[in-house]
DNA sequence: TAGATTGTTAATCGATTAACAATC
DNA sequence: TAGATTGTTAATCGATTAACAATC
């Protein structure tokens, strides 16, 4: 068996491959901050750390992080910790960050610019090719770099493309519509920001809804509860 | 005690006050998507609902349903179900939607714009209040009826408007020093969309730190592990 | 080697589901 | 009343934490 410098984020002539069976989505959903996490820690230049300190930083258990970590094999080394660019590098491998997809956005209102003008997809690795709008004034023109180009167009231009992203920025009443095209024309996945929940239970197609607005409703609640605590609480008897 | 008739929807002389005490974390997150999905039967004009139908409308179980809504009190009615407003209603109240927050957007960027001129806000019962932005370009400007304020008038604006929510659409480097600025100024609650995670923990006040990018990253973890599955399957033998 | 820290098992805790009695 | 459907308890399942042996 080939050894794999973890320390050093070298490897031997084979990595092994991260293993996806039967991962927990618990654990699939904290990916995603793991990567943030590591990635700052390289930013800053971090070599090398330790379940511990990392539990510390992120404010989860030192438990959990090694649990979450060898899902997918064994990412660290025993009296030394976990090596941030290697372990950064598995994480990115499993999310996909090398995988290379192409996306296009269907929307060139405000939601949609924010996005292509964000570093968002190129963080991901996940290249942007272009923005569809339905609206004439927008076709042809350029925001961060793409062109728009008509939805009537969309179709053709994912097949040619071989898109595999479509993220949704339209209208609610367009998305299933639009949806639809894109999964006909071989997108195997569509991100949703339109507020309803998007089904292709007919097509081979990976859906996330995107629903921004449930994490204001989640703040609200707390603000309310917090109240509630605080205000008249009668402090007389009983519980 | 008195009776509240939840079949018409209208009520004896006391509502029970909706409970909130130790309702687990699970429930709460699901809440947001209870509240969606009546709201689409609410505006189709059903006036009930049992729990078996809403499973399969929600795709979730029947169980759950019952399990969920009876942590804050009984809002159904055996032998016939669950009154839509009514319950609609309940869980409205449950995530602040009557409680009138004011809040302000900080960015009047792409993304600030995007969520200004959606019904994002309004459709909560979350009252936009104004935008700020430190571009003196756009200061003075009107977007979807919002004024643009500099932020340096963000503090003093906050104080005397008492503001209850700020959303934080600057750029990261920005975020932790506005968001002090609005605790300071009595703000409440932060709903944050720089890719960051904020704490405030001198503060009395809540965070809610909105990584649009992780659903990204699931999308493309679940896309990933898709093809692995199909492709390449050896078939020859062993696990 | 000794010290540190992971990988991993076992114990606990929480969340989901099933089942059915209560009741409208 | 009979039928329907909730509220609620008990059983199952999954996720988290604690503990420690393995090992670098």
């Amino acid at each position: 068996m080939e050894r794999i410098d973890k320390v050093n984020g070298t490897f031997g002539r084979r990595a092994p491959a991260v293993s996806r069976d039967s991962v927990s989505p618990a654990v699939i959903k904290r990916l995603p901050r793991y990567h943030r996490y590591l990635g700052e820690l390289l930013r800053n230049d971090r070599l090398r750390i330790s379940s511990s300190e990392l539990s510390r930083i992120m404010r989860v258990t030192a438990s959990q992080i090694r649990q979450d970590l060898n899902c997918f094999g064994g990412f660290g080394q025993q009296g030394y910790g976990y090596n941030v660019k290697y372990l950064y590098g598995k994480i990115s491998e499993l999310l996909g960050v090398s995988a290379g997809y192409r996306a296009v956005i269907v929307g060139a209102g405000n939601l949609g610019k924010a996005l292509v003008s964000s570093h968002m997809f190129e963080r991901r690795g996940v290249i942007r090719s272009a923005l569809f709008d339905i609206d004439e004034e927008l076709v042809g023109k350029t925001f961060s770099d793409l062109k728009v180009y008509h939805v009537d167009e969309l179709e053709n231009y994912c097949r040619e493309n071989r898109i595999d992203i479509g993220v949704l920025t339209v209208p609610r009443d367009a998305a299933a519509g639009v949806a639809e095209t894109m999964a006909k024309a071989g997108v195997r996945g569509i991100w949703n920001f339109a507020n309803m929940e998007l089904r292709l239970d007919e097509y081979d197609v990976i859906v996330q809804n995107m629903h921004i607005g449930d994490s204001l409703m989640t703040l609200c609640y707390e603000m309310v509860s917090k109240e509630d605590k605080h205000e008249a609480r009668p402090e007389v008897e009983g519980k």
